[in-house]
DNA sequence: AATTGGCCATACTCTGTCGTATGGATGGTG
DNA sequence: CACCATCCATACGACAGAGTATGGCCAATT
């Protein structure tokens, strides 16, 4: 029988690794993926991760792989149209990047898009998941009933705009920074 | 004498070594501002930094105050209203983040960035640039002729656009991503 | 009860980086 | 010529992080 405390699980997997990798990555970034310190994390130590992963590149390998393959699931359940709510959906595209809530799916984003500058292997992968979300919102623009050079540009626009939003955090220069994030949102989708 | 070569300079100066470590930190982040990696390149040894600078992070501040008053200067200097030429300083302020050429300018903007997210020190560089192109931008936008909310929400959402476009690396989607940026950049400045 | 395999601890090596201590070279100045 | 300040080299200590080798513990199986 396994005593599976809150605090104590018995045993790990690739999974739990990978998703506490995650965590550390958006807290501090690709140098923050340390094996020491997720172990220390988890309360173990190295000799743990080595056995469940052959080196640093392949929990890397893990880590990228999970986000992108969650990123595309994203994409694909925000931008199926429904019919008449095209609007509301886009406009549901650039809130969900209003750093308010959703913080840590910005900061892992960042993270991600920074390692990616110096990176190959993880550049390749932003720009595979840049390339679906572009077309999958191009279509929902589409749909809304811009032409279709507009809908390319506007899709452009918008996560132009949302990651340097993020960036930028806004609210440090004006509390009230959620009425003029209304209008240009508005201003984006049309 | 000074033997003044173009390869070997006889001394070497703190606006040198900050120079450098700018460069460093365009290309390869907070993480490449190593000063046996700058001394490797200058064709030196540690000895000399540390004869220049107390320690690392004498540099950091160097290299932080460093861009906090170039990018001040530039502002100023693309945002003095030339009545009648407001637009066309407007469009050549998202032009300069155009990324084809001014590519280490951006370079740098990202790393001070990307470094800011983890660092109090360069936050509050940022800040301090951030806060001065927005009230800067704000003004141009006023004097073409909108209104003091609306000037305020576009410069937000142009420099929103220009950090997020050049975070993108939009080349790789479209070859054609230029007439795309022409749109997108009539459509901010109005 | 003995054995086996899954999971982790311990203890080491190796490399890279910061920082220090100290000595050497060079050029200007009395 | 002797002296001093400037600038850099050399050699060292300290520490952090990746990776390895090996042994120990526990649960399930037979």
């Amino acid at each position: 029988m396994k005593t599976d405390g809150a605090s104590a699980r018995v045993t790990l997997d690739r999974h739990e690794w990978i998703e506490a990798a995650i965590e550390l990555l958006a807290e501090q970034g690709v140098q923050g993926m340390r094996v020491e310190l997720l172990a220390k994390n988890f309360g173990v130590t190295k000799g743990s991760f080595y056995w469940h992963f052959k080196d640093r590149q392949d929990l890397v390998d893990g880590v990228l792989a999970t986000w992108r393959d969650g990123r595309l699931r994203d994409i694909d359940k925000q931008t199926v149209a429904t019919p008449g709510r095209e609007r509301e959906q886009l406009l549901h595209l650039i809130d969900v990047y209003g750093a308010t809530r959703n913080r840590k799916g910005i900061s892992i984003e960042l993270a991600v898009r920074e390692w990616a500058r110096r990176d190959a292997q993880a550049a390749a992968i932003v720009e595979e998941v840049d390339t679906w979300r572009l077309e999958c919102t191009r279509k929902l623009f589409v749909r809304h009933g811009v032409s279709e050079d507009e809908a390319k540009s506007r899709s452009l626009l918008l996560y132009a705009y949302v990651f340097g939003q993020s960036m930028m955090a806004c609210e440090r220069y004006d509390p009230a920074v959620g009425e003029f994030k209304r209008w240009i949102a508005d201003l984006i989708v049309k």
